[in-house]
DNA sequence: AGGATTTAAGACTATTTTATCTTATTTTAT
DNA sequence: ATAAAATAAGATAAAATAGTCTTAAATCCT
């Protein structure tokens, strides 16, 4: 069971890491991201435009450039991120594709599913970049080797 | 969030059918149910092989053959198919896949994703093929067209 | 015995998704 | 000017999924 792509859990870490950072500048070149955490760069730098594109980030040219929050950190939640990565539709999918299902008709698993499905989107909803950092720091997790 | 494959999806539906059809003979054969479900015929007959060599199944070749549930379908859980087709790792799936995890040091999500996918486990384990079948009926949902 | 039916087994192909690399452009600091 | 950095688009590669086809073996019917 595959939750999240590459793309999604890359850029995850990738933003947990710059949340946790908060150094002088806010911006932090995606070439040190992806150094430091092992990504490769070209993948993280499209991952991060469409992030950029959507206003979670902001990006900055040129040396002593990078990419910034747009928004603190603890108002960015992990459903913004999924959404954008994995697609608007992430949190609809459909456990057993019956065919002609629908609130309607719904196929014999659709309660268990809504319920569990929703759970997941909801946690998702109320989780920030803020709170996963936080949470990484004290406990004092790690996010590369 | 695609959860299950095709293949695993197709062998429920098709599984189901079986379980709703309960005729004169135990025996169905594959070519009736790829028909009636609209799946393909070869597609279908693997996915129902590795279900007869697991035991979920038996079959019988010949004219009037096909496959039958080797157990009553109320002793067969969605888990138990959904391991054979999915792999046997499929509830220990991780979340955000940080490198230097596990029970020692999880991550941030850890908790929350263990839980999320400890209760989808517990429904697999409790949902037979019986019991969907039953609400199929009873709510006469379709399985086909 | 012979032909029809049906699963078994696995090779093969095709499609889609995911991931990575290449190249070139734009912007900015020094 | 030069170098550092993001941006952009697209080519390529790798892997996973899905689907098809061929042949063989078993079983039944006449
Ligand atoms: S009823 Fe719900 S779970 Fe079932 S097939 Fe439809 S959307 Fe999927
Ligand atoms: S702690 Fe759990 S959810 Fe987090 S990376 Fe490890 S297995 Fe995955």
């Amino acid at each position: 069971m595959k939750v999240l792509s590459k793309a999604c859990v890359y850029g995850l870490r990738a933003l947990i890491y710059m949340a946790l950072k908060k150094g002088d500048s806010p911006y932090v070149s995606i070439g040190e991201i992806s150094e430091e955490l092992d990504i490769s760069f070209h993948f993280l730098t499209k991952t991060f435009q469409s992030l950029t594109e959507k206003g979670i980030l902001k990006s900055y040219r040129g040396p002593s450039g990078g990419v910034a929050f747009a928004q603190p950190p603890e108002a960015i939640f992990l459903i913004d991120v999924v959404k954008i990565i994995e697609g608007e539709g992430f949190f609809d999918s459909c456990l057993l594709g019956l065919p002609g299902c629908g609130e309607a008709a719904p196929c014999p698993v659709h309660d268990f599913w809504k319920e569990a499905r929703g759970a997941m989107k909801r946690e998702f909803e109320t989780t920030s970049l803020a709170g996963l950092a936080d949470k990484v720091s004290r406990q004092r997790l790690r996010i590369s080797e």
